[in-house]
DNA sequence: TTAGTTGCAAAGGCTTTGCACGCGC
DNA sequence: GCGCGTGCAAAGCCTTTGCAACTAA
């Protein structure tokens, strides 16, 4: 939990039930869900929402910089709600499975000035790869 | 130039015209075309090529690893045919212009065996983020 | 009240698939 | 000649859009 709906009522999000279930379905650690996963979990507590809606609601918390959207896969995007908290992914090439992980250090000191090509470099995503301990 | 076509023929690769069009087109440095950008490219020397060949070359290109793919926005995938020489992206937020970059060290150091979660990483992506110099 | 949100259904972009024909080896 | 590759068209997956009805503030 990290109190995705109080930080959202603070900046005066617009609260409806939909939106409600869609953060409340979002928050948490180590969440990855598509959207379609949102959809399918808030489904559960509100069968009407509609997919449309979801897609909505992803797309203002990703502007709003409270979720973050991962590619991992080439396929559907995945949100991930852990915005406020740096970190890399460690992705199963097997299953699939998506670990947040926190290396010390600041990744953005790898790219030296003269590797920046006149660039105004603002981040950088990380992700490793590999076999987790079931598929290897 | 870095002689995909010979590296191609050499490992017995089934050689027809189509997809010698689109290794060719493919081949190169600092190479990030969409596979329908690949597809246009390819028309304009084989005009009857269809969109559904050029999928299938990148495909086997993929899997026989001479070529990666890289999804910079969530939109369609890119392909780099840069695979032998290990390389990074920065890529600019405003025109979406992707740039190799070449750091030295090796990447995967960054993640200690404490983070590894029991995982055998076999690889890292990494994507810098900012702003092109004619976009600042 | 009223601007912003929702649901539906349709459209859109990118990619894959099924199948008959054609061509490299 | 055999078996894989090709082209076409249709289907598929994921996402966005248009619009009338609805609702939080």
């Amino acid at each position: 939990m990290s109190d995705l709906l109080e930080r959202l009522r603070v900046r005066g999000w617009r609260m409806t039930s939909q939106r409600r279930v869609v953060a409340e379905v979002l928050d948490g650690d180590h969440v990855h869900l598509t959207a379609d996963e949102v959809h399918a979990r808030a489904v559960e507590r509100l069968p009407e929402i509609s997919r449309a809606t979801v897609y909505n609601a992803l797309g203002e918390l990703v502007s709003l910089g409270e979720v973050l959207e991962v590619t991992t896969d080439g396929r559907a995007k995945r949100y991930d709600p852990n915005a406020h908290h740096p970190h890399q992914h460690l992705v199963c090439s097997g299953c699939g499975l998506i670990r947040d992980v926190h290396p010390g250090g600041d990744p953005l000191a790898g790219l030296p000035a003269e590797e920046r090509f006149g660039f105004t470099v603002s981040g950088v995503e990380v992700t490793y790869r590999g076999l987790c301990a079931s598929c290897a």
